[in-house]
DNA sequence: TCAAAACATTAAACTAGTTTAATAAATAAA
DNA sequence: TTTATTTATTAAACTAGTTTAATGTTTTGA
C-alpha cells in the first residue's frame, strides 16, 4: 500500500530502510468517494496528503462565484494546502476528489515530529516545495505570454494521461477561460487538422 | 553591512550567534549599476543573492519579444532563477538592476556547504521557498480569477513603496498588460475620485 | 430503465484588453 | 544647455475571450 510513497520519497532523496519506513509509518489511508472532499474553504488544513489512487482538484471560488483550479493531482502526486497548512490559518481553497480516490494522509504534528527527528525530511520538502515553486514560475509566465489556444495545445501536450480523465469545464477553469472558448478552441484545432 | 541579511534569516529560524555568523560569512558584496544585468537568459544561475540595497526586476522574454515580469526585489528580499540554480539549467530570466543596487550573494558550492555542515540552513531555505510558493499561489488565483484594474488596485496598496520606484511599463509586465492599457485604468481610477 | 443532471457545442452580442500611431512631458546624456 | 531617449497619455480600430441562451448528448442515480 506505500510501496508508491516510498518509491516517491526515494526519487527526492536517500534515507535508510529503516528511516524511510518510521516515516511512511506517520502516514494514514483515507479513503475519499468522489465529489467528496478532503478540504473545504475556511478550514484548517492539518495534513499533507499523497495520492495513490483517483484524482483530485484544488481550486478556489471566487466572489462571482467562478472556480479557478490551482492543480490536479492523481496517483503519484502530492497534496495540501500549503498556505493553511503552514500559517494555521483558514483555508482558501477547495480538495475535491473528482474519481473514487485514496490518500495518505500526514498530519501537521508527526510531519513536524518527522522534521525533528529525522533530519532528511526536512531536505525532502524542500526538494519538493522548490520543485513545486518552479512549476508553478512556469505556468505563471505562460498565463502572462500566452494565448488560451496555446495554452490548452500545451496541456494537452504535458498531461495526456490527465486529458481523458478531465471534463473541459475542469480544462477550462485551470486554463482560466470560459468552457465556452474551449470549445471554440477545440473546434478551431479539429479543423485545422 | 550583513545586519540587515542577519536580521532576515532570524525572522525565520532561530540559529546560535555563531552559526548565524559562519553563514553570513560565506556571502560577498556585489554592486550592480543601474540597467546591469545579476542574471541573463542562456546563463546557468550559480549564485542567491540578498539585496541590501537598490532594486532589481526578474524577467521573461517571450517569444514575440514582450517582457513578463516575475517579480521585482527591493531591501530585504532574496533573489535568484530557482529553476536554474536548483536543475543546473540555462536560465530563462534575466535579473537586472533597475536602480544601482549592492546584493549579497552565495555561491552554490557555498549553498550546500552550508546544508551540509549547518542542519538549520535546510529549514531556513524551506520556509522560505514555503512563502515565496504561497505568495506565487496567491497571485495565480488573481490572475486567474481578477480583472486587470483591480489588480493594479491591489498591487498598489500592498506595495506602496514599490509603486514609486517603478514606471508603469514595469507595473503593467508585472500585472500582464500593456502599458497603454495601463494607462486607461489609471486614468479611470482618477476620474472615480 | 427512466428521469434528472451534468456536459459539450454553437451562435450572437458584448467587453476587457491589444495594437498602432501620434503627441506631450520627463529624464538622461553629451 | 541642448538633444536624444524614455515615459505617459490619448484615440481609434481591432481581437481574444465572455456572456447568455438554446440544443443535443452523455452520465448519473433512483
Amino acid at each position: 500500500m506505500k510501496a508508491l510513497l516510498k518509491q516517491n520519497i526515494a526519487k527526492h532523496i536517500s534515507l535508510l530502510e529503516n528511516e524511510i519506513e518510521d516515516f511512511c509509518n506517520l502516514f494514514k489511508q483515507k479513503l475519499i468517494p468522489k465529489k467528496n472532499f478532503l478540504l473545504r474553504e475556511g478550514e484548517i488544513c492539518k495534513f499533507e496528503g499523497f495520492v495513490t489512487k483517483g484524482l483530485f482538484r484544488v481550486y478556489h471560488i471566487d466572489k462571482n462565484g467562478f472556480e479557478q483550479i490551482l492543480y490536479f493531482a492523481i496517483e503519484n502526486w502530492w497534496i495540501t494546502d500549503i498556505d493553511s497548512f503552514t500559517a494555521e490559518t483558514p483555508s482558501q481553497l477547495f480538495i475535491e476528489a473528482l474519481e473514487d480516490s485514496e490518500v495518505l494522509i500526514i498530519s501537521k504534528k508527526d510531519k513536524e515530529f518527522a522534521y525533528a527527528n529525522l533530519p532528511q525530511i526536512e531536505k525532502l520538502f524542500r526538494v519538493m516545495t522548490q520543485k513545486t515553486h518552479v512549476a508553478l514560475q512556469r505556468r505563471m509566465i505562460d498565463n502572462l505570454s500566452k494565448t488560451a489556444e496555446s495554452r490548452y495545445i500545451e496541456f494537452t501536450e504535458k498531461y495526456p494521461q490527465l486529458l481523458q480523465r478531465l471534463s473541459n469545464i475542469q480544462i477550462a477553469a485551470y486554463l482560466g477561460i470560459t468552457n465556452v472558448f474551449l470549445s471554440n478552441i477545440r473546434k478551431k484545432i479539429a479543423v485545422k487538422k
